[in-house]
RNA sequence: GGGCCCGUAGCUCAGUCGGUUCAGAGUGCCAGCCUGUCAAGCUGGAAGUCGCGGGUUCAAGUCCCGUCGGGCCCGCCA
């Protein structure tokens, strides 16, 4: 063991406690304050634990006082002294460590700093986001990134002992791979050895974790890195880390099961949170009737109602024209929403109508001497009465409709929803509402090319009751593939795969794969699996995602050290930038950029 | 590719109807004073291409057009 250098540190600044009084320590750390009395200076030193009061008293010693003059914010800094219990007015309550301070007898300032370009004071205002990506390591300084750093190790800790105890092993894939057709543009990598040939980043270790299990591995995760060349938002980046998982000879309810555990280890482990168990599941059709969405946000209520034949009674045309044509009325019980006006109701309208498909929105406002809408004309006292009772509307609500294709219906009712919730706060603080949604259908109609699209990816099996649809009603096979839920945000998705030969072959023609075009994409895949594949299938949770929830953060940047920008750049190190011509000469790669203006 | 919001001192922001209360506040920074502060205090000081370019006007931080940068959303993300 290597001695111990004078300036090193003995404790941590955010760990004395009042049972430390009395003993000679070193902390190292970064001034955060300074408090200049002329007779007595104060500094908050702190390190990644947090902050504690030296004193530089020149009793203690002259010659540190004098030097603690000097120093700035961001110094980095050693000192020496003995800790002491603070008398009884002097002690600050809102620190941890505010009842002891260090009177420091050395000072050893280890390196001076500039004046930061903001104030890394936990009080203080924060810097527009703008300035804190271009200084990211000063902006991981602050307390509210630390913590979420800590979090985030917390819960690859917690997804590293839980999977370890399940008998998972944690195996690498590569980062360059073969391209494949997948769902979103590759970031490729050009090969200095095979001139004109490229690497891609895999989106997904997907096809690596497929042959995992024909290799034998038979349970496998890792905290994979996966990257995609998509447009960015607020819980998108161009690379994300996934908790990649993949089971060899199990069941749905097996993946489902490890996966609740899982879940449920990370955020007790992290912030003492229990899940449910188990989680709620509902399939995806009844998530879509119910909630018109396939993530549904679970911390309220307001599910939607169906009033389809009701409304084909009335004598309003848009709601029978609706019926009549396939479609629907649904409608959504804003509690409390009685009050809002007319003026009000036709800026929700409007703005439906702007954010959505939604042609209108129709309202019956529940008042205590009975309903008032711009529609009650058409509906008969008993149909009116038969539909509030229906959408269990109290004396007070106002009981929103949509009437229009059921896709349609949905949009805008979830839309709605959302939206109702937030303003009426009916969304508890804290509060954290897991759900499976299963049974997502096998293939979605693709209207602009006019043929059918894997839902999920076309190695996902098929319900064993739909098989036989797969060729005369493919809209109606489900797929054993299945998404956890977590506050309305899609936190994982995965599949049981399909193992068997025949049944992927079906899959691949259904999506007008030809066989040629299989062997030439997912050949050596395909060869694989004739080799004794067992019957295998996993999921992959987004760990940002997660980690941005248990932190409370609105955004997946603040639990990324480094993230990108909404234009996929870095403002920290300017990546990605112009390379060298003679780089791109090894490389056989000629760049050609469209003329400037 | 499209829609919306933002850009003024190092930082956070104010700036009304376009007009010598329009170059402002707080904080930070620099200097001096100060022995119990913890957002220390007091005194003084420095600090601006009002993102950039163009236009309208007698006059533009303010209005218009374009552009750059940041954010939110749609498309996209199997």
């Amino acid at each position: 063991m290597a001695t111990l250098q004078a300036w090193q540190r003995t404790h941590w600044c955010g760990d004395v406690r009042k049972g430390d009084v009395g003993g000679e320590m070193t902390f190292n750390g970064w001034v955060r304050r300074r408090r200049d009395h002329g007779g007595l200076i104060f500094v908050d030193l702190a390190d990644r634990t947090g902050l504690c009061q030296v004193v530089f008293d020149p009793s203690e010693s002259a010659e540190a006082h004098e030097a603690a003059g000097g120093l700035r914010s961001e110094y980095v800094v050693s000192v020496s002294g003995v800790l002491v219990a603070r008398s009884e007015e002097t002690i600050n309550p809102n620190l941890a460590t505010g009842e002891v301070e260090l009177r420091v007898r050395r000072l050893e300032v280890l390196n001076p700093s500039e004046t930061p370009p903001f104030s890394l004071v936990e009080e203080d205002a924060a810097a527009d986001e703008l300035i804190r990506l271009r200084y990211r390591y000063l902006d991981l300084r602050t307390p509210r990134m630390q913590q979420n750093l800590r979090l985030r190790h917390r819960a690859a800790q917690a997804v590293r002992a839980y999977l370890d105890r399940q008998g998972f092993w944690e195996v690498e894939t590569p980062i360059l791979f073969r391209q494949t057709p997948e769902g979103a543009r590759d970031y490729l990598v050009p090969s200095r050895v095979n001139p004109g040939h490229f690497y891609a980043l895999p989106q997904s270790p997907q096809i690596m974790k497929q042959l995992l299990m024909v290799a034998g591995v038979e349970r496998y995760y890792q905290l994979a890195r996966c990257l995609r060349d998509e447009d960015l938002r607020r819980d998108r980046q161009p690379e994300h880390t996934q908790i990649d998982m993949e089971m060899a000879f199990v069941t749905r309810e097996d993946i489902l099961n490890v996966t609740e555990g899982l879940f449920r280890a990370i955020w007790r482990d992290t912030i003492g949170y229990e899940l449910p168990d188990p989680f709620p599941r509902m399939t995806h059709a009844e998530a879509i009737d119910r909630y018109g969405t396939d993530k549904p946000d679970l911390r309220y209520g307001m599910e939607l109602t169906d009033l389809s034949d009701l409304a084909a009674q009335c004598e309003f045309r848009v709601f029978t024209s609706a019926v009549q044509t396939g479609g629907q009325v649904k409608a959504l019980v804003a509690p409390g929403g009685a009050q809002w006006g007319r003026m009000e109701m036709d800026r929700m309208t409007e703005e439906l109508q702007r954010e959505t498909r939604a042609k209108g929105l129709a309202w019956i406002a529940v008042l205590a001497e009975g309903p008032k809408s711009p529609i009650a004309k058409f509906f008969s006292e008993e149909l009116m009465s038969t539909l509030l009772q229906r959408t269990g509307a109290q004396a007070g609500d106002m009981v929103l409709m949509v009437a229009d294709r059921p896709d349609v219906v949905a949009e805008a009712l979830d839309r709605l929803r959302r939206k109702l919730a937030l303003r009426l706060n009916l969304i508890p603080e804290g509060a954290f509402a897991p759900l499976w949604v299963l049974d997502f259908p096998m293939f979605a109609r693709n209207a602009d090319e006019g043929r059918w699209d894997a839902e999920h990816h076309p190695f996902c099996m098929p319900h064993p009751d739909d098989i036989d649809l797969i060729e005369s009603d493919p809209g109606k096979v489900r797929a054993q593939a299945y998404d956890v839920v977590v506050n309305g945000d899609e936190l994982g998705s995965g599949s049981i795969r399909i193992h068997r030969r025949d049944i992927q072959q079906r899959i691949f023609s259904m999506l007008g794969i030809t066989p040629e075009q299989a062997e030439e994409r997912f050949g050596f895949l395909l060869k694989a699996f004739e080799y004794g594949t067992p019957p295998h299938g996993g999921i992959a949770p987004g760990f940002d995602r997660i980690v941005m929830w248990l932190c409370g953060e609105p955004n997946i940047r603040e639990v990324m050290a480094f993230p990108k920008t909404q234009t996929a750049q870095c403002l920290m190190s300017g990546a990605p930038s112009m390379v060298d011509e003679r780089l791109l000469r090894d490389l056989h790669v000629r760049v050609d950029l469209p003329p400037q203006e």
